[in-house]
DNA sequence: AGATGTTACCAAAACGTTTCGGATGCATTT
DNA sequence: AAATGCATCCGAAACGTTTTGGTAACATCT
């Protein structure tokens, strides 16, 4: 049915090999014969078969982006689609392709990262959203599969990550809360089963430390990153340490949840209460107030992973790749 | 390296035709020698070689989701996600892996459908996203591929498509503003390179001839379905035509912009106007005053569309399949 | 003149499956 | 006793490439 490369070989009247080594571009053919085949490929508009060129090269040129929770309990990944577009682009220049895995770790038939990717010969994975108790964590901190993780820390001979800096993020937004004239600064952080959690939990603590507060246990709660999350947590926080003037959110979906809990319970956000959110996702430049909140590049956290697993599929050594965040400055925050 | 099939067939003493139809089910393999066969198989971690296979079968159990337009200009696709998911779910039963093809309408290299197909050898694929205008369609009419579209009205020997039913949903958001008293209902509809608002347009027509209220030209104006879009199109409506007390969207994008074109010009909503949407993206729950609009299934036009993909890949004839919508009543329109 | 190098080509193997067309041995039927 | 049927197995071809290890013809060097 489909024209191949025997086709073009007859036609042309030379060897397959001929063809093959005309087409990829092999030193060992004449520029005559070379042309010649190239202008009777395009005619009989050929296209190479990729799975009988993956069967003998062992390589796909395809890439698996396995994601964990594309749906959260309630909610929808609220920045999967950017880091997915940053992904394709970087995908992009190097023509690979993108094959989606959603793995739902409440699922019964776990097939094992390796069995995953193996069976459909993928060159290499990028991962994204997975907690730390997933079971191919552990997978993966062994694996010869060329891996990016995303705001994972695991660094091997063929696994690499990208993440924002999130001890300095975190840093940087209490410390803005501070510089406002807030110190009882409460912290509704996400659930310890992220990465991402102990890093910002770090930067909250080293930016209290630097301006001399006292780090207070009570003051940091942890939960999932979800809306529903930051309302419960924000109740409770503010019933047992009605003191506390501002609070610093792991997500933004948190921060909004709280924002509704202070609307509910008759406070003014933010002249009774200043929020802080993470993320910037799009909502948060919608809503009254706007939530002054840390954002993360996700295109770019997506292209940067995508760029960086080509290159460890090349031979290039991994590593840690930080992309830059900025802290935006809205209305639910304001000095005291 | 990895175990294959000849290794199981040296293992067990057989031929690796026996090895293939044992582990394949034929029937004409012993029971004995099957399960011993399995046993092999298990304790090797034998895991089939899905490019050989495609190779000799042509069939990759593989499908494509073809999506335009994954970024729009200035907002990423609001409900892509759903879909997704749905296509996730819906494909999962069957076993068949995504391969997530995004085109840019505005790249140079636009690959030809066929060609983006068969290169990867996809056994099949699902479209969404298209302008009318894009030359995918055209090629999809005649194509022998397997396809599913969503919300573009193709059918034909291998392709079918999945949509709501527009032309009644916007029939009921029409008519229930009717009910609630308006007469004077303007049209904010998406722009006229999508299939679905010639068919939203028809049931906004429909409403109005079956209530005996004239429909008037200038009532209807058509824009990109982004929030910007909405927001110029209101201020000119209603600058224009004052009388209008309510208006009809054709996505809850451009809803929304209404809703901040009217803030922005000193309105009430809904006391001075009333506003209706399409769509139901999360964001319409959230805002103030909560968005009545028309929620379509999206979660479920994925996974039917897969669904529906499988079958036509397994030779059944294609459908068009409609997905039920519902009219979500909030706070943005009232009775007057 | 012989050795060496270079250029342009090709036959055949290999990749890991599936499948076609038997083949073998045995039991059953005529 | 021959023919038929059945159950179980297998050899080899096929899928469309890439790659290995050549060869042949000619030019260049010693």
């Amino acid at each position: 049915m489909a024209v191949t490369i025997k086709d073009i070989a007859k036609y042309a009247g030379v060897s397959v090999t001929t063809v093959s080594r005309a087409l990829n571009g092999y030193p060992d053919v004449s520029e005559e014969t070379r042309e010649k085949i190239k202008k009777i490929a395009e005619e009989l508009n050929y296209s190479p078969n990729s799975i009988a060129r993956g069967l003998v090269t062992n390589k796909t040129h395809t890439v698996g982006l396995v994601v964990s929770e594309l749906i959260k309990p309630g909610a929808y990944h609220p920045f999967f689609l950017e880091i997915l577009a940053g992904i394709k682009a970087g995908l992009r220049k190097d023509k690979y392709d993108l094959i989606l895995y959603t793995v739902d770790p409440t699922s019964q038939d776990v097939t094992p990262y390796e069995k995953l990717c193996n069976d459909r010969k993928v060159d290499g994975a990028i991962v994204e959203g997975l907690k730390l108790s997933d079971p191919y964590i552990e997978e993966i901190k062994n694996t010869e599969i060329p891996t990016v993780l995303i705001d994972i820390p695991i660094l091997n001979d063929k696994v690499g990550y990208v993440s924002s800096d999130n001890v300095q993020a975190a840093f940087e937004a209490t410390s803005y809360l501070i510089k406002l004239g807030h110190k009882n600064i409460g912290f509704i952080n996400g659930h310890n089963d992220a990465a991402v959690s102990f890093e910002r939990l770090e930067g909250y603590k080293k930016a209290l430390y630097k301006n001399n507060i006292p780090y207070k246990d009570e003051y940091v709660v942890f939960d999932d990153f979800t809306q529903d999350g930051g309302y419960n947590c924000f109740r409770k926080m503010i019933f047992e340490n009605p003191e506390i003037t501002a609070v610093f959110h792991a997500s933004d979906l948190m921060a909004i949840g709280s924002l509704k809990a202070a609307q509910d319970l008759g406070m003014q956000v933010p002249d009774d209460i200043s929020i802080v959110g993470f993320d910037d996702i799009e909502l948060s430049s919608l809503i009254t107030p706007g939530l002054t909140t840390i954002r993360q590049e996700n295109y770019k956290i997506g292209y940067m992973a995508a760029r960086h697993l080509v290159s460890i599929i090349k031979g290039e050594k991994p590593r840690h790749i930080i992309i830059p965040h900025r802290l935006i400055i809205r209305q639910s925050a304001k000095k005291i």
